[in-house]
DNA sequence: CAGCATCCGGGATGATACTG
DNA sequence: CAGTATCATCCCGGATGCTG
């Protein structure tokens, strides 16, 4: 498939217009943290404590935060289980398997070329 | 082109990892105004005065700091022309257009969904 | 026209303590 | 375990003024 600019500029509106929801949107997925924790969930269903420990840095507050904004946007499905100790699982929505498709091909190619980009 | 996580990882080393290349790169083109820039320079070289116009909201710090970025990524060219008054063009470079081509399918996808995606 | 230097305010982010 | 609440901090990014 091939995709153009001028599609780009048709199907949304104005991407480049200030306040326009593809902006909101791509704040929120291409975030610092936002794409760490989509793709830690790439690989299936994990546990707070799990993310908390797999995307290293993250602080309780922004992993938090995180969560609740790609929840929203419905990426993101939470799930709680009424046990004690409580158990919270996260995983992808269909949606969000749907984004993770698209972005996993950049990520992969970053994270090649990464190497070579910052070594200049 | 099947891409799967274990293979970022494999590819990558450490995506998760403080500091690692894939994250300062990611930073940079996943950036508010790193994504916008790359997007508008995607249909052809434009001029700086042009970059500040179409891209909405920039400051000229921010877009001179984006531009000298990418450019230092070797992702986007700048080009002076010694001309009175001052010309400068900027154009992506092969490297930029590897990354364009794989972010364009999400970008595309992103405005076709951030309708239904911010109307929750 | 195409920038750079400087100042500065506020939201984003981090650290810590606490709770159901 | 899975968060929330609070406070402290930092740096992103805007505004302004100036220059080649």
């Amino acid at each position: 498939m091939v995709v153009s600019l001028a599609q780009i500029r048709e199907r949304s509106g104005e991407v480049f217009t200030e306040g326009c929801p593809t902006r909101v949107v791509l704040d929120h997925i291409m975030s610092k943290w936002g794409v760490l924790v989509l793709l830690a969930l790439t690989d299936g269903t994990h546990r707070w404590g799990e993310l908390r420990r797999e995307v290293e840095g993250i602080s309780e507050k922004m992993l938090a935060s995180t969560l609740r904004t790609l929840e929203a946007d419905g990426l993101v499905a939470r799930t709680s289980y009424p046990e004690v100790p409580p158990r919270v699982e996260y995983s992808l929505t269909e949606r969000g398997h749907e984004l993770m498709e698209r972005m996993l091909p950049l990520v992969e190619w970053v994270a090649r070329e990464a190497g070579d980009i910052v070594a200049r």
